[in-house]
RNA sequence: GGACCGUUAGCUCAGUUGGCUAGAGCGCCUCUUUGACGUAGAGGAGGUCACAGGUUCGAGUCCUGUACGGUCCA
């Protein structure tokens, strides 16, 4: 057997400790083996299922995975030992456009070259071997943390298994119509060259200016200003609005502005949207506004929105580098009929060189009103952090709030009511109606709320319908206005790292005479031709003859792109090379563009599970319970996951969805790179160890929104560290030596003795009183774990061992423990239970431990038979042992006041100790003045006060005098005498100064009785205990003053 | 512009449905090193609970407003 070293050494013993737990694939579970992991756990085991939020492949963990994967691990190692048959999925997140950019970056740095001097495939293959090196970088983090994740189910979101549930689930919604192509504005990122969806937008105040322009009216009888902050986008501009209401309205209707520069006429047109000009309005929009607004279709949301009720062209003079170019429909008219010097000049220069460059051309020409500072929201890119342009392009879209019912009658998450949800205009029976049908009906605001309004539920519905807890709640809030305000998802992505998007389309060539006209019964025979003719045979026959085994969905959409010409969309089910070669020699092209990142997030928690198979593993752990994240993907994940999870199962993914807190530095900024204030978990693992880094991670999960971690450089290391560790350090080391100590102590005795011991017989005050706050401990951790209060859970475990445990118990049974088997066995019961409860946040040093303990001391629940309710039955690894059951009936009230009188005197003893600069290790002589009954209790407890004040203890009773060299102090009615020690003057001081603290306090307390509404109208019990304090304070103030007097 | 979170000791944070003479850890001061632990023990100093009103017998806690910091949504 091993001796313990005298300090805790982390990495000696945590690699241990994980091969440990390899060895015994303690991190396994099989769906068909519920509650394999705990022997004795029973057949009918509850499955309890986390899916890890996949760590983006993009960059090596940090500090705020290592929070979030650590609160996982505290649940699946709390659920594992209850007995649940319990399973942690681990796996990592491809993260499309943040590692495309990133390896773009590094290849740029290192070779010099860009992503389009590459070959699509031989690009993917770099991107790929970062991902190779990232994922066995995260896996290793994980491993090192102690995370017990179950390996051997370990996913990415492009492996195979993954590619299979998006494919399915991209063929489903296709087919079913909820996915569709279409022409939009859409959040173009310039720098990344792709579009993003609404929340990939991140609104930031930028200091812009108002430009304020004229533009001449065509007939030559003045001119309008318009007011704007783009002015290069009136390259664009095919309309100049006004509102209807505006007194200047009648005096431009049906008159034409001729825009400077490209001198194109276009007409004046009135729209509600035009904001009407008010110097004094609250509104800043209506303080800078003219009256006129540039209407620009191409390069604006709300400009687009009115070029679409007024029919106007649309004109974008941008190229997707969003810089000024004529090739991506801008009229050449332009170009002949404008200021050629200028155009010529403008081509080229991107969006912010364009502006300046309008701006003088507007000034020399006189034509530049003025110019005014302006601060405003701009969209900025999540990724690149460069301004969103709005462009048009043709996108692929997942239609969110339509109706499906039409389309799926068989549905299983059908509302048979249809309609909307209640207080919004979203169906029910859309993909944002199921996420707003699964919240939690007390988690729902406004009208949405109405309980009336709740259905009877169905057998279609009970299951999930109310079913999504959001924790805490105040996340629901925004979850519900997310889903009540969606807007169609944008899911293409011009990448190359990413689900390439399986459709395939041809535009095909009708007879000009031939109008199609496409309907949802499918294509007309004309089409029908056209499209057989470019299979070179009936197209449907063709593919059932020589692909019988491929499943594809053809679409005609009613969008053509020019007359003549019809567009077919065919997207194919699964990854089938010899049909996708076919439809490749027969003209049909794939989209080159990547599936939005979070469209194979968002089937994570089914694809993991191996759907759409219909496994055992589906069947057994889909709904998982619990999804642990940061609120910023609330809406970019959760709500996914929840849509696509009834959409594809009809059951939620996770019922609790528990938002943790967002780690922030020492001055409440975001931790990250390029700031430098980032912690690396391993550096913290290596100086710390990692139970220290994960217990005072969870020591800081309250249910507030930010933590601050103060950041420091290790001058040793020069590596990022925080003195928060500390804590978690410290206390390993403290937990390490309690253990040492009574193992030196167990080991010397007879285990088999101290089978006959009960807590009735035998079991002394420090005995009865720490079994006490033990069953308090197991109760209180069994709450806090069950409402996810990780801060609670780690402090109680924290003051039970290091206060109660080591502090008291340990100190008052030190000089009997040898001899009282009792007392061995109560502390070895302590400790098994404390290490089971330990085990969840502090795996490794808890395990050891428990190793040591089962060799010292196998049988620990011998010294409590006899005791009904406690329940540690042995285990050879502490991961896999039963969580502990303490009856309440182990609480003792009598026991803990007694104990508490106890703490007083001796803490009262050691402060007059301290005063009196008494070395700690001189014996006081020690009487003292008490009323009978007091002093009986007292001189019970002498040997207790001995022990822990070092102390001699004489007489205790009512008739004691103070003798004339001792200092004196109370505690309530007991006066306590340490003699040989008064010096007069610091004992005047020490009393006088408790004299004012007892002044003060009698003052408050007559104050409040004096207050006849207090005696009144406060509850009795807090008067009488008022007036109960209130006769302390004056009988000790009466003893204190006496004391005084006497010196 | 709308919403949310935070503001308590030098620092990081607790503080349940109002009952408090406001707590912890770190840091600071004093004392203690041959027996579990100096990554420790004992004791101590340190707070008008951001500010202003209000409700109440009683407010760190509830309500309203303000300021500052942070976040989300437009």
């Amino acid at each position: 057997m091993a001796e313990l070293a005298k300090m805790y050494k982390p990495s000696e013993v945590e690699p241990e400790i994980l091969q440990r737990w390899n060895q015994a694939q303690a991190f396994h579970a099989e769906p068909s083996a519920p509650g394999s992991a705990i022997p004795g756990a029973g057949a009918g085991a509850k499955p309890y299922c986390i899916v890890i939020p996949p760590p983006n492949v993009t960059a090596a963990l940090h500090m705020g995975h290592a929070l979030n994967n650590t609160l996982q691990d505290i649940l699946i190692r709390w659920r594992r030992m209850v007995g649940d048959n319990t399973v942690w999925i681990p796996g990592t997140d491809h993260a499309g456009i943040a590692t495309q950019t990133v390896v773009e970056k590094r290849v740029l740095a290192e070779q010099g070259k860009r992503r389009t001097d590459f070959e699509r495939e031989a690009f993917v293959k770099l991107i790929q071997a970062w991902k190779d090196e990232y994922e066995a970088t995260i896996t290793n983090q994980l491993k090192t943390m102690g995370c017990s994740c179950d390996w051997q189910r370990q996913r990415f979101t492009m492996d195979e298994v993954c590619a299979q549930a998006v494919r399915e689930a991209f063929f489903q919604l296709f087919q079913a119509g909820l996915i569709y192509r279409g022409k939009r504005l859409v959040n173009w990122d310039p720098a990344t060259q792709t579009a993003l969806a609404d929340d990939e937008v991140e609104m930031e105040e930028v200091d812009g200016q108002f430009y304020y322009l004229k533009y001449p009216l065509a007939d030559g009888s003045g001119h309008v200003t318009v007011a704007t902050t783009r002015p290069e986008t009136m390259l664009g501009d095919t309309a100049v609005a006004i509102n209807p209401k505006d007194p200047r309205a009648p005096g431009t209707r049906s008159k034409k502005v001729r825009l400077p520069i490209v001198n194109r006429v276009v007409p004046i047109i009135e729209d509600e949207y035009v904001v009407l000009p008010d110097p004094d309005s609250d509104d800043a929009k209506a303080r800078y506004a003219t009256g006129f607004l540039k209407v620009t279709p191409a390069h604006d949301d709300n400009d687009y929105l009115i070029g679409q009720r007024h029919h106007l062209p649309i004109i974008n003079i941008l190229s997707p580098a969003a810089a000024v170019s004529k090739d991506h429909g801008w009229p050449a008219e332009d170009f002949r009929g404008g200021d050629e010097e200028v155009l010529g000049d403008l081509l080229g220069k991107d969006r912010f060189e364009a502006r300046e460059i309008v701006v003088e051309w507007f000034r020399e020409n006189g034509l530049l009103e003025e110019v005014k500072p302006y601060r405003h929201s701009v969209g900025h890119s999540y990724r690149s952090h460069v301004p969103i342009e709005p462009y048009l392009s043709d996108q692929w879209y997942v239609d969110v709030d339509k109706d499906f019912a039409p389309g799926s009658p068989k549905h299983p998450c059908l509302d048979p009511r249809g309609g909307h949800v209640d207080g919004s205009n979203i169906p029910r029976n859309s993909l944002a109606g199921l996420a707003l049908r699964a919240m939690a009906i007390e988690q729902r605001s406004g009208t949405f709320a109405d309980l009336s309004k709740e259905p009877a539920k169905t057998e279609a519905n009970s299951s999930w319908t109310g079913g999504l807890r959001i924790i805490p709640d105040r996340y629901a809030r925004p979850f519900q206005a997310w889903h009540e305000n969606i807007r169609d998802w944008c899911i293409s992505r011009q990448l190359w790292w990413g689900h390439r998007i399986p459709v395939w389309s041809q535009d095909l060539a009708l007879p000009s005479e031939v109008k199609p006209t496409p309907t949802d019964r499918g294509p007309d025979a004309q089409i029908c031709a056209a499209i057989d003719r470019a299979a070179g045979g009936p197209f449907s026959q063709t593919v059932r003859r020589d692909f019988p085994d491929v499943h594809y969905h053809m679409v005609i959409p009613r969008e053509q792109p020019a007359p003549g010409t019809i567009r077919t969309y065919i997207c194919v089910r699964e990854d089938h090379p010899a049909f996708a070669a076919w439809l490749d020699a027969h003209g049909w092209r794939q989209d080159p563009d990547v599936l939005d990142t979070w469209f194979s997030s968002a089937l994570w928690p089914i694809s993991t599970l191996g759907w759409p198979g219909n496994t055992p593993e589906l069947q057994t752990w889909n709904p998982s319970n619990t999804l642990c994240t940061a609120r910023e993907i609330l809406t970019l994940w959760v709500s996914r996951m929840v849509m696509f999870n009834l959409y594809f199962r009809g059951c939620l993914p996770f019922s609790d969805v528990f938002v943790h807190a967002m780690i922030q530095d020492g001055e409440g900024r975001k931790m990250s790179k390029s700031l430098g204030n980032g912690v690396d978990p391993l550096d913290i693992i290596a100086s710390h160890g990692s139970d220290a880094m994960r217990f005072t991670l969870a020591q800081m999960t309250t249910l507030t929104q930010d933590v601050r971690m103060p950041v420091e450089r290790d001058p040793a290391s020069g590596r990022n560290t925080s003195p928060k560790f500390d804590a978690g350090r410290n206390f390993s080391n403290k937990i390490w030596n309690a253990v040492r100590f009574a193992l030196t102590n167990l080991e010397q005795a007879d285990h088999k003795a101290h089978g006959q011991t009960s807590v009735g017989e035998g079991f002394g005050l420090p005995e009865r009183w720490i079994l006490s706050r033990l069953a308090r401990l197991v109760h209180d951790t069994d709450a806090a774990l069950a409402n996810y209060e990780f801060s609670d859970y780690a402090q109680g475990l924290y003051d039970f061992l290091w206060r109660d445990l080591c502090d008291w118990y340990i100190e008052a049974v030190k000089p009997t423990l040898k001899d009282s088997a009792v007392q061995r066995g109560t502390l070895a019961a302590a400790l098994d239970v404390s290490l089971r409860l330990l085990q969840p946040v502090m795996p490794f040093i808890s395990e050891k431990l428990w190793e040591h303990l089962n060799w010292v001391a196998p049988d620990r629940s011998a010294p409590t038979k006899g005791v009904p309710g406690v329940e540690i039955p042995p285990s050879a690894l502490l991961i896999r042992a039963r969580w502990p059951k303490l009856a309440m009936t182990l609480i003792d009230p009598p026991a803990e006041e007694e104990f508490t009188l106890v703490q007083q005197l001796v803490s009262s003893i050691r402060q007059v100790r301290t005063t009196y600069k008494v070395p700690p290790r001189q014996t006081v002589q020690l009487t003292a003045k008490a009323p009978a009954p007091l002093a009986a209790r007292a001189v019970e407890r002498g040997l207790l006060i001995e022990t822990l004040a070092n102390v001699q203890v004489g007489e205790i009773g009512p008739r004691v005098d103070k003798p004339g060299d001792a200092a004196a102090t109370t505690v309530g009615e007991v006066e306590l005498y340490l003699h040989g020690l008064v010096q007069a003057d610091a004992e005047r001081q020490r009393l006088s100064k408790r004299r004012e603290e007892l002044a003060r306090s009698i003052k408050t307390l007559e104050g409040r009785l004096a207050n006849q509404s207090y005696t009144e109208k406060a509850p009795a019990h807090l008067v009488q205990q008022t007036r109960d304090q209130l006769a302390a304070g004056q009988k000790e103030l009466a003893t204190v003053e006496q004391q005084i007097a006497g010196l």
